[in-house]
DNA sequence: CTATTCACG
DNA sequence: ACGTACGTGAATAGT
């Protein structure tokens, strides 16, 4: 009979930091158990046990900790990345059917001492895996310390038997706790003899055969002077360590071998595991599969189903004629999609596949030609498209003048609705986590178009499996009729884009280079030196080591000298007001002036791209340029949005939601007092600031009121009073007490925040009013900032989330609107609370109606939606 | 390529 | 005892 004994936290180190950093579309990490069944099954087939153990060691203190409070052990940090895995390994090795020894009060090492030692003493051989040489003194003639690691994903083990280890350090097993009582270890906190490493360790306990042995002979000439002086002064601390490292063989485990024979497997559970763990390799080595589903409790795989291996037979035709493209069209069902997968190069498009029937075909010459003809007769026939990223399809449908027919269904979208956390959805990665099968396709196809057409074979099968998990998560509405309709707003958006001033954002940038240029001068004559004042490291070096100015705050690389801290520093050196002044220009120089200036198109216009797959809360961003976050805040800043005017003839309308958050929240949390305040059309700050310090609205000063306000806001966050005492400047404990008071009074926010969370934790998900979701693996991470950080962000999603729910569906109303009323005003920005049109002068009134009405109506929830509205030539009119 | 800072909702 | 509000994009310095 043999016995494996697995150290599973140390195997699981090994395989965490043996394999690159790899999570699911989820955000779970995966590697360390990845590592961990490598070198689990490596071993399993090659070591051919009887019989398996999984000891682990648990977080409360052990006995050595009451010998040495600073002892490690099991106590030594773990990265989120790895404890996150953890409760997952757990349960799949449960699930799987193996035993899992944990002992209260001792570490795995003891157990696996105790385990190996009984299964010696019953005649019986016993191998125990490790990745932690501190395993060799258990090793004896029948009992086996097997070293495993992980390589580059690969597992590699070293067997060490007795006679190994003589031969590798010169010493017995046992010989090595005296070794260890010597050298220390830093990764448990053993403290050891100081000065004294392996190598002179090794000597001594080779020489005197133990630590009595070299404490009974310091005067032996074989010691030297100065080795002799540190024995001397650390010998309390090595036998101290010699209790540490010895590994008990004598722990209260409380299952004997017997116990450990392996359970039935709850095949349900692994295979739903594996396929939240995205281990589809696993799968097939386990010998498990979707059928095992039925068999079991568990209803709900958090991934997909691993499709049987089936084999799909497509043939393959190259660029073949206008006319035989258009024609294969006709042969579709009615309602069936065109698949069709298309590559832009800046608006252009390079190629594009698409699938009828089981062919599959690839066009890579006259592209834009072929394609523009396939798009106008799937319109003529009523075939709907199914593509990625039909946003693109929409820009090229617009720039070529035609009309896309209906798009039902777009796997970039589906792909970020299922787990807005992964930063990308290519389709070939997609294809990986929702695996359509063996795919073979049959033809000549070019070498270089290989990849693509296996894309474009795989791509229906992948939006069927796409549309199912769509369907399972309810999130049909979400997709179909806010999202896709999106596109085609965005894509109109970015297609118009915004008119700049160039002049006179060119003017404004002169004049402020002239106060740059006065700024910097003086602020090297306060420094003493000229120096780059850009720079945090040498602007640090400035201020805290010549001025000698106090510091605050610190970064990881020095001394921080942001703004909050310069603030602190005001009125102790003239320099710092300068040094504030001069970030404020230089910003508004460089990220703005220049910024702006380097991405006007030759039509005079910045357009913006808006990616909708980007954010994990739901909301939209733009880039290059960025034109959510034009300055506002400062006169000066504000002052930029001077340059962004409409076009001759026309004006801009600007609108946008009041407290649209507090709404929404007030809304799902259905406080009945936070209700009221907007039933009744009443300010919520000076409300809050009414109930937070018990005074009738009438007495509330504005001091009040911006403080209620900072609450009002900390909430939708996730507050602590530690953060809100530092945003308006009053002490912890004050703060505090607003929070208490605002909590009590919104005892409907307080229930919503606590069931969220709770809701949260069991699910492992949060969602929106619209069923948009966000996974948060945070909640189970063992630091507890992380988790912390999951909580809040827990309860902020659903409210942030849904914001941005609303205003996209109002996005697509005001699109709709626009066209249906036959108006020339079109929409060219949303910045999350707010939406810009540009209108010809003679409908911007009208326009600004509209707006309004679309946005109000978008939903309707037990409060209303509030919206302001106003026309002007410039943004800076029209705020 | 990462860290720091700062612009927005 | 410890660290601290949610979500973004861009410029710059320095490794």
């Amino acid at each position: 009979m043999k016995l494996l004994i697995v150290d599973s936290n140390s195997i699981l180190n090994r395989g965490f930091y043996g394999v690159r950093p790899l999570t699911t579309k989820e955000g779970i990490f995966t590697n360390g158990i990845f590592g961990f069944f490598g070198i689990f099954l490596k071993l399993e087939s090659e070591l051919k046990p009887d019989m398996t153990a999984f000891a682990f060691d648990l977080s409360a203190p052990t006995f050595r900790h009451k010998m040495y409070a600073d002892y490690k052990g099991n106590r030594k940090g773990m990265p989120d990345e790895l404890g996150m895995q953890l409760p997952y390994l757990k349960d799949l090795i449960t699930a799987l059917g193996y035993p899992i020894v944990e002992l209260e009060g001792y570490e795995a090492d003891d157990i696996l001492g105790t385990l190996g030692k009984r299964c010696s003493e019953a005649g019986q051989e016993c191998y125990i895996a490790s990745g932690d040489r501190d395993m060799f003194q258990l090793v004896d003639s029948r009992v086996t310390v097997v070293l495993a690691s992980s390589k580059g994903g690969k597992a590699e083990y070293t067997p060490f038997t007795p006679e190994a280890i003589q031969e590798k350090y010169g010493v017995s097993p046992r010989q090595m706790i005296d070794v260890k009582a010597l050298m220390g270890d830093s990764s448990d906190n053993i403290p050891g003899v100081a000065g004294v490493g392996e190598k002179t360790a090794l000597d001594l306990i080779q020489k005197f055969q133990s630590l009595d042995g070299v404490y009974s002979h310091l005067d032996a000439d074989g010691i030297r002077p100065a080795v002799r002086k540190k024995l001397e002064a650390g010998k309390e601390s090595a036998y101290l360590s010699y209790r540490l490292a010895e590994i008990n063989q004598n722990s209260p485990v409380s299952c004997s071998i017997q116990d450990l024979a392996r359970r039935p497997q709850d095949k349900a559970k692994a295979y739903s595991i594996l396929n939240r763990l995205e281990m589809y390799t696993l799968v097939k080595r386990f010998g498990l599969s979707a059928e095992d589903l039925a068999q079991g409790q568990v209803v709900i795989p958090d991934s997909v189903e691993n499709g049987k291996p089936s084999v799909l037979e497509m043939n393959f035709i190259s660029d073949p004629l206008v006319e035989e493209t258009l024609k294969t069209l006709e042969g579709f069902s009615k309602g069936e999609a065109l698949s069709l997968l298309v590559t832009f190069q800046e608006d252009k498009p390079e190629v594009f596949g698409f699938t009828a029937g089981n062919t599959v075909y690839c066009i890579q010459e006259d592209v834009s030609e072929k394609l523009s003809a396939l798009l106008k007769k799937a319109q003529e026939l009523h075939i709907p498209i199914q593509t990625h990223n039909c946003k693109s399809l929409y820009r090229f449908a617009m720039l070529h003048g035609l009309e896309l027919g209906e798009v039902s269904f777009d796997s970039a979208l589906a792909a970020y609705l299922l787990s807005p956390n992964s930063t990308e959805y290519p389709v070939d990665k997609l294809l990986a986590q929702y695996p359509a099968g063996q795919l073979e396709i049959k033809g000549e196809i070019p070498e270089k178009m290989e990849d693509f057409a296996k894309l474009c074979g795989g791509f229906p099968e992948l939006c069927k499996k796409l549309a199912e998990r769509i369907q399972h998560n309810e999130q049909e509405d979400l997709l179909h009729t806010i999202e896709i309709p999106l596109s085609e707003v965005l894509a109109s958006m970015e297609l118009i884009g915004f008119e700049l001033d160039t002049d006179g954002i060119a003017q404004f940038g002169k004049t402020l280079d002239a106060d740059i240029v006065n700024l910097q001068k003086a602020i090297w004559e306060d420094a003493g030196y000229e120096f780059n004042i850009n720079s945090p490291k040498q602007l640090g070096d400035v201020l805290f080591i010549k001025l000698g100015l106090p510091t605050a705050k610190k970064t990881k690389s020095g001394y921080s000298t942001n703004a909050e801290v310069l603030d602190g520093l005001r009125g102790q050196h003239p320099i710092i007001e300068k040094i504030l002044q001069f970030r404020q220009l230089t910003k508004l120089k460089s990220t703005y002036v220049e910024g702006l200036l380097k991405v006007v198109a030759p039509d005079g216009r910045v357009h913006s791209s808006f990616n909708q797959t980007e954010t994990r809360t739901g909301r939209i961003s733009s880039a290059e340029p960025n034109m959510q976050n034009i300055p506002v805040r400062t006169e000066l800043g504000s002052s930029l949005r001077k340059f962004f005017r409409a076009k001759e003839g026309c004006l801009l309308a600007d609108a946008d939601y009041s407290q649209i958050e507090l709404r929404v929240l007030a809304s799902i949390s259905k406080d009945q007092n936070m209700i009221d305040a907007f039933q009744n059309g009443e300010d919520i700050h000076t409300t809050t600031a009414s109930q937070v310090f018990n005074q009738p609205p009438l007495f509330v000063t504005p001091l009040m009121r911006s403080r209620a306000k900072a609450v009002n806001f900390g909430i939708v966050y996730g507050i602590s009073a530690f953060s809100l005492s530092n945003d308006i400047g009053v002490s912890v404990s004050e703060a505090d007490q607003y929070i208490k008071n605002y909590l009590k009074t919104y005892s409907g926010v307080r229930k919503y925040m606590e069931d969220t969370k709770e809701l949260a934790k069991k699910q492992g998900y949060v969602t929106t009013l619209f069923h948009r979701r966000r996974y948060l693996p945070e909640l189970t991470a063992s630091n507890r900032n992380t988790r912390a950080f999951g909580e809040r962000v827990a309860m902020n999603t659903p409210i942030q989330g849904t914001a941005a729910d609303i205003i996209k569906i109002a996005m697509v109303r005001v699109y709709r609107r626009l066209k249906k009323d036959g108006l020339k005003s079109r929409l060219l920005l949303q910045i999350h609370d707010e939406l810009i049109v540009e209108a010809p002068i003679e409908e911007a009134e009208q326009v600004k109606v509209l707006l309004k009405e679309e946005m109000e109506d978008a939903v309707h929830l037990v409060v209303p939606m509030e919206v302001a509205a106003k026309t002007g030539k410039t943004w800076y009119d029209s705020k």
